[in-house]
RNA sequence: GGGCGAUUAGCUCAGUUGGUUCAGAGCACUUGGUUUACACCCAAGGGGUCGGGGGUUCGACUCCCUCAUCGCCCA
């Protein structure tokens, strides 16, 4: 509409975990074990489970009216994103950004995998802390006790740890303890990483089981047993329980503990466990061969570009946020041991080594000339059987919806994109990296700007979520409120990087203003035009205000839009449309009942509701498309979706402030017929005195028209038996043939009084304030100053009214 | 434990570089309304010491400090 070639490219991800954990749910369900199946056939039923449930939010954003470019519509796992995908892991590899390597991972045992550090949520849990003792080797009755909310860890065991400062343990340097129940003698160690105030003031280190203990373990060159399988259940390093869950063990060691007379105390104790986001099974810390990805250099420039406004965040408080986890940034754990994903180009050897390459032909190739062996088969090579994590594709989608790791138009033309709209909830999982990736990859950043939207929460503030069933259907809603009415409830109350407390009451005030518009539409095509009449006065001079405060609205509406304050440009068009176009401008030059409307008023009217409709099309775009094509004749295909945004011209400013005068008066003569109980039929006579003589009747048309009103007299005194009021410095009266309360109308007139001569208080003791004449800036001492004029005339007025009416 | 952000009307939130007696919007509420576009409506109204305290300034919802409460992120 403003003749730029938007694209909005739609797609979706392939979820690995998520997807892979449901098909084989599903699976199982079908009485099929997943380890009976090939990978192949895994992948066959994962696709057939990507095509049946994929297109379901596509859809969703298709009934919601999304002006996507369907055609392009991407997805993570199709062919050019995934060539680009094994293109991006190639290349980095080569530059060496790509490791394999044993490390500290996070491991899920439900879905048997490892994940990324950003994959798991933290949460506090009611558990216990057991106080157990370990005996001190040599001794007949000597311990030391720790404490550990993870009892059955101590079967991997290495080391007990004390604070090399705490004197309490001085005697133990050097000593040895023996484990509980499997009786392994370990080492006291000593490491300023222990906290004196903490449980005992003993760590037992486990190595294999938690970061912290490997990070000792490191330190002090100790031994790690990994006693845990990767479902979960105890290893063989554990040497008792082996085979059973970690969770049932738990129970049964404290059991055993107490036998042995090692278990000293229990205490109740809250603590942050962490859990998978997408399984929720609690997360082992476990040592594992993975591939990562080296982050701290990789991510400097995306560093740099969103803290110099390069990449301009909105709003700028994610800025922080963005910092702090990029200044911290710890490598990417890219591999996963699932099928669902794109398996990672690596091939390895018989004797352990490998390549790198983007198909097996080619990998094929360069072992032979790795190992300078010809005779290589294919037989020989084994590619890993792992799959990268979906964010290792998600975070390329930039550059892969334009297949932009090939030379084409689209990239060029279309790279760097301008938006990227997200939810601030994976502003590392996504933005961050597409940051980084733009800038590895294209050397420049991915879009220009990013908008956080509002999160939708349920009204207790909870995250919409499945489990919790407090998520509202959106194709329910729109069949409800439809799509416009949705849009419009939602987007009315979203600020940027807000939460959104999702209520029926919200899509429920966009169907009504749907209705709205509707209903004011019917009004003006119910309209029989006239080209014989003449157009009235009144309707002539609403035109000549509408003109002007439409393009007040357009401005500012402009304004908002370049501020990415979109919630406000909507709200902006909705009081416009509401209230100065359907309450004021239509009530205007409405014509009396079954009367006829002017040919030159109804054409202006159309044209403004015509301009209306294309500022609301961004947000309504079905009922305004649909209202467009009725409101006037269009040619063949022509669509409000390609017709031009109305523009703003200078505003006539003054036009627009006479007319909030009119609404003034209207209101005051509106709220006098209320409590006088004088009917909206019977006509008033009004006059006016103006304190300086410059009454302006530029809206007297439409004010008679619009307070009902048979006459406007200009006076030059007070009107005796009428009641008044004041608006600006002008004074209004209403004769009201004795039905005056002059007691009301002397209190009414002395609170008025009151006020005012408050505000000129204030005014004056500013102005008489030599500091602020002197410092501040000349237009707003100019202000105070016709303020404290303004105020002094009124007072002078009312003064003048109260006397008059104490006679 | 570390960091970030919030606290404005009954509710959800604006308040755009400190400047109208400025405190605003929507919803909700009250009152009145069968004016044939609309009761999913119209009109008029009530309602907030801008979380508490202190400071800077001629001037603070806005800047600084502090306390309280809440939320989020990270360990």
């Amino acid at each position: 509409m403003s003749g730029k070639n938007a694209l909005w490219v739609p797609g979706t991800d392939h979820a690995s975990i998520a997807t892979e954990a449901k098909v084989v749910n599903k699976l199982k369900e079908d009485g099929i074990n997943k380890d009976d199946l090939s990978r192949d056939e895994f992948l066959k039923h994962a696709w057939e489970w990507t095509d049946k449930h994929g297109g379901i939010i596509l859809n969703q954003l298709q009934k919601l009216g999304a002006s996507c470019d369907w055609d392009r519509t991407c997805f993570t796992m199709d062919e050019v994103r995934s060539r680009g995908v094994i293109k991006s892991f190639i290349d980095l590899y080569d530059q060496g950004y790509i490791y394999r390597g044993i490390r500290m991972i996070n491991w899920d045992t439900k879905a048997q995998t490892a994940v990324s550090d950003e994959e798991v949520i933290y949460k506090e849990v009611q558990s216990k802390l057991y106080y157990l003792r370990y005996k001190i080797e040599g001794t007949e009755d000597e311990y030391v006790t720790i404490a550990t909310t993870r009892p059955e860890t101590i079967l991997g065991d290495t080391a007990v740890c004390v604070n090399p400062n705490d004197e309490r343990f001085r005697h133990l340097k050097g000593k040895r303890v023996l484990v509980p129940l499997i009786n392994r003698s370990i080492p006291i160690i000593e490491d300023e990483y222990v906290d004196m105030e903490f449980g005992t003031g003993c760590l037992k280190i486990t190595p294999a089981h938690d970061i912290n203990d490997y990070e000792i373990g490191m330190r002090h060159n100790l031994k790690s047993y990994d006693i845990l399988n990767d479902d979960g259940t105890m290893s063989e390093a554990a040497q008792i329980y082996i085979g059973e869950d970690r969770f049932d063990v738990r129970k049964k060691i404290v059991v055993d503990l107490e036998k042995a007379g090692n278990l000293v105390k229990i205490e109740d104790y809250t603590n942050k466990v962490g859990f998978s986001e997408r399984t929720d099974d609690i997360i082992e810390p476990k040592l594992s061969t993975q591939w990562f990805l080296k982050m701290k250099g990789l991510s400097k420039p995306a560093l740099d570009a969103v803290m110099n406004d390069e990449v301009v965040f909105h709003p700028k408080k994610f800025k922080n946020v963005y910092r702090h986890w990029m200044e911290n940034v710890k490598d990417w754990c890219i591999s996963r041991q699932l099928w669902w994903g794109h398996r990672i180009p690596v091939y390895y050897l018989e004797d352990g080594s490998f390549v790198v390459a983007e198909t097996a032909e080619q990998a094929l190739e360069k072992a032979k000339e790795k190992t300078g062996n010809a005779n290589l088969t294919m037989n020989d090579l084994r590619q890993d059987e792992d799959v990268l994590d979906t964010w290792a594709s998600s975070w390329l989608w930039p550059i892969t919806v334009f297949d932009g790791f090939e030379d084409n138009e689209d990239i060029n033309y279309y790279y760097p994109t301008n938006d990227l709209v997200t939810g601030h909830d994976i502003i590392f999982f996504w933005v961050a990296r597409m940051i980084i990736a733009g800038y590895h990859f294209k050397g420049k950043y991915p879009f220009k700007n990013v908008y956080f939207t509002g999160m939708v929460r349920d009204k207790l503030r909870r995250k919409m979520s499945k489990s919790l069933g407090n998520s509202p259907e959106p194709l329910k809603l729109i069949k409800k409120y439809g799509a416009d009415g949705v849009r419009v409830g939602m987007l009315l109350c979203s600020p940027a990087g807000g939460d959104l407390l999702f209520d029926d009451s919200l899509p429920e005030q966009g169907r009504n203003f749907a209705n709205k518009i509707w209903n004011a539409f019917r009004l003006v095509k119910g309209w029989e035009v006239s080209s014989d009449i003449e157009q009235p006065e009144s309707a002539k001079q609403a035109i000549m205000w509408f003109e002007q405060k439409l393009n007040q609205t357009i401005a500012l509406i402009d304004d908002h839009f370049s501020k990415y304050r979109i919630s406000d440009a909507l709200m902006t068009v909705y009081t416009t449309f509401w209230q100065e176009f359907s309450s004021w401008y239509l009530e205007a030059v409405k014509p009396a009942y079954q009367q006829p409307l002017d040919a030159e008023t109804y054409k202006a009217t159309v044209e403004f509701f015509d301009k209306l409709l294309r500022l609301l099309h961004p947000f309504m775009p079905f009922i305004t498309e649909e209202i467009w094509q009725l409101l006037d004749e269009r040619k063949e295909g022509e669509s409000i979706m390609v017709s031009d945004m109305p523009v703003a011209s200078k505003t006539n400013n003054e036009v627009v402030e006479q007319f909030e005068m009119i609404k003034e008066v209207v209101g005051n003569v509106r709220t006098i017929r209320k409590e006088k109980n004088l009917p909206m039929k019977e006509q008033l006579s009004l006059s006016v005195l103006s304190a300086n003589g410059d009454y302006s009747s530029t809206f007297d048309a439409v004010m008679e028209k619009l307070a009902n009103l048979k006459e406007i007299n200009k006076v030059s005194g007070k009107v005796e038996g009428a009641l008044s009021f004041m608006v600006k410095t002008n004074e209004y009266f209403v004769p009201m043939d004795g039905l005056v309360d002059v007691e009301a109308e002397i209190k009414r007139l002395e609170d008025e009084l009151k006020y005012q001569q408050g505000f000129l208080k204030s005014v004056t003791a500013k102005l008489s304030n030599e500091r602020f004449v002197n410092n501040a800036p000349e237009a707003v001492v100019a202000k105070e100053r016709q303020k404290q004029a303004d105020a002094e005339a009124k007072i002078k007025t009312l003064q003048a009214s109260i006397e008059n009416l104490k006679k």
